[in-house]
DNA sequence: ACCAATAATGGTAGCGCTACCATATAACGA
DNA sequence: TCGTTATATGGTAGCGCTACCATTATTGGT
């Protein structure tokens, strides 16, 4: 007799279900993925045999037999931030109460390791990918075509999203924030981003950008860092803008958690916000409204954002929707204590 | 001929690549698999075939022959907490390096959820486990010893863990935490938790406990919110230690969300930290040491944490490694401005 | 009472890959 | 020179499940 395969264990299989409830594999199978579809008698003899048995129904196997893995694949700049985690939450929520398990991956903000991701993930078959960001490489978005998965692109918009788009501008919702900030009366309004950023980043300093040329405000003053997800840069952000010349009256950050280290910064140097400066963050992190004083932020639906996109998905899945849908979010202007209105 | 089956859509296989290079299925298994197992001149035959047929390594049908998934199950409590979200960095890091993949699992804290998710994530067959934080489900236990799948716990001790832990005592560092505080000076040191908390909470809880019999000082004087991930609810246990009765002059939190949240709503309602009330929290959280004054806190090497779990899981994989091993990582007393030296 | 339509079960043939063994070829020593 | 061992490739038989069809039991209409 054959040896058995190397690390093969003794495994309660389908078929072991299947003798003791004394019906056909078939019938496990039915009374596990479609329990309708049997005698409410025999599909109470099959569970009770899965209790006995100890049996694991393996996906693995079923995955191959049916073209379906219930995986969803999510591939994300990290997970080291309070932005795309509660997305996560939004998608692990949608996933639990759906029975698909999530499958991550980290790009940190490389395109590079995007196309590693994506082609690493492509092959575990998932259902479907939940993309925070849009697909940057033309590969990568040429893969996932052929590959005929179902894609959702969430957090940013664009002009041709490889297939569903869960989109808000991040590019108007800088240009809003400036705005905002010229309208409380701020005249000279700087901007914190990061060098070499993604997409994302660079579409905010755009919005800030034009922000400015709207109301035909001063030119841009842009200071950088290198590492957009920590607190320390924002500190460095603060020595940064406060020794510009001119000096600027309003400090608008790339994202809450440099504004948030920028805001401590200055109240360490003893500068006072708003007073010496204002400054606004975007993402409308929890610490935002917390501060002292509370930062003025840009609001992003980073909850319902991951939510939405996992029900966009496994609609798409299910063939419930179909491709190419574009839902918007709303981002919103959060005026807080750490911006004020100079014109009163 | 029979019809193809439903869902499957004309896929590359490795039989075509196969074809392609002129070599036999197994020889490109191989030369994906075992490259040195195959000679050069066909490797780069092979290598040539898949760039040319657009080939995807079907990881499923991989896994299913070869009873290793290359994937790792990671169960959580929430992600939504850069506790956490740093250890997932960690152990995605180390994936990525050693070619798995992540599968995420969050139990919201909840023992029946984690119980749910482990026998979700079981059927997937994944190569290994980690947990933050420790087994907590005596069912759930008896499964992954049963699937004789490599585990590894971590973010706490525990005196039976089911397989390999990464351990620091939460009780130890609650415990040394309170000691320092009393050594600062401080008489009435009261305590954060949460209703209903999971273990790490009641154990820390425990330390404190322990920390004013050790030091001889006053009853226990605890609070509690419900959610401990939000800085609302460190406001919320602002006022009710504002309220007790005596007036402790310090307050420890379970987490640095509670003391952050804490000590801003404290000096939202104009009472001095340290001066009125020294506040400590625990995590090392990257805020911590910029809110002004810098937070006191346990620090918790989180990354670290992950960093290690993954490393000794795959270590355990690929058969290099023991079962049952136990790492300890050190926590750290980290004493800022937010409490003082009251003896000085 | 008989046949058509419906519902519930079972049998079989893969899904795409790799473990295992068999075979062929090269390298080597005596 | 001839076996003898190392090295490289190929063939085959599953891994554990489900799609698909065949079969049987049940229902309903006339």
């Amino acid at each position: 007799m054959r040896q058995r395969r190397r690390g093969s264990v003794q495994r309660v299989t389908m078929s072991d279900v299947a003798r003791v409830a004394e019906v056909s594999p078939m019938t496990v199978s039915r009374a596990l993925n479609q329990p309708d579809a049997v005698r409410p008698e025999l599909r109470e003899r099959v569970q009770e045999a899965v209790r006995k048995t100890g049996y694991i129904h393996d996906r693995i196997a079923s995955a191959l037999a049916s073209h379906r893995s219930g995986m969803i694949a999510v591939i994300l700049p990290t997970i080291a931030s309070s932005m795309f985690s509660d997305s996560v939450r939004g998608i692990s929520e949608v996933a639990r109460a759906r029975g698909a398990q999530i499958v991550l991956a980290e790009t940190n903000y490389s395109v590079m390791e995007e196309e590693a991701a994506v082609a690493a993930l492509l092959g575990r078959r998932p259902d479907g990918f939940i993309v925070i960001g849009t697909i940057q490489s033309e590969r990568t978005r040429s893969q996932l075509v052929r590959a005929a998965v179902p894609v959702v692109e969430t957090w940013d918009t664009t002009e041709e999203p490889v297939d569903s788009l869960i989109a808000f501008s991040n590019r108007d919702a800088a240009q809003a924030m400036t705005e905002a900030l010229a309208d409380l009366g701020y005249q000279r309004i700087a901007f914190a981003g990061v060098a070499n950023g993604d997409r994302r980043a660079r579409l905010r300093e755009e919005g800030y950008r034009a922000g400015l040329t709207a109301r035909a405000l001063h030119a841009p003053q842009v200071v950088y860092v290198e590492d957009l997800t920590s607190m320390r840069s924002g500190a460095l952000v603060a020595d940064m803008v406060t020794a510009l010349a001119p000096q600027p009256d309003a400090l608008f950050c790339l994202n809450d958690v440099l504004a948030a280290g920028a805001l401590l910064a200055l109240q360490r140097k003893g500068l006072r916000v708003p007073d010496a400066l204002g400054v606004a963050g975007f993402g409308g992190f929890d610490f935002a409204e917390h501060l002292v004083p509370s930062l003025t932020t840009v609001d992003v639906p980073r909850y319902a954002i991951g939510h939405e996109a996992a029900c966009v998905l496994m609609d798409r899945i299910e063939g419930l929707a179909d491709a190419h849908k574009i839902s918007r979010t709303e981002f919103q202007i959060c005026l807080r204590e750490s911006t004020r209105d100079i014109i009163l």
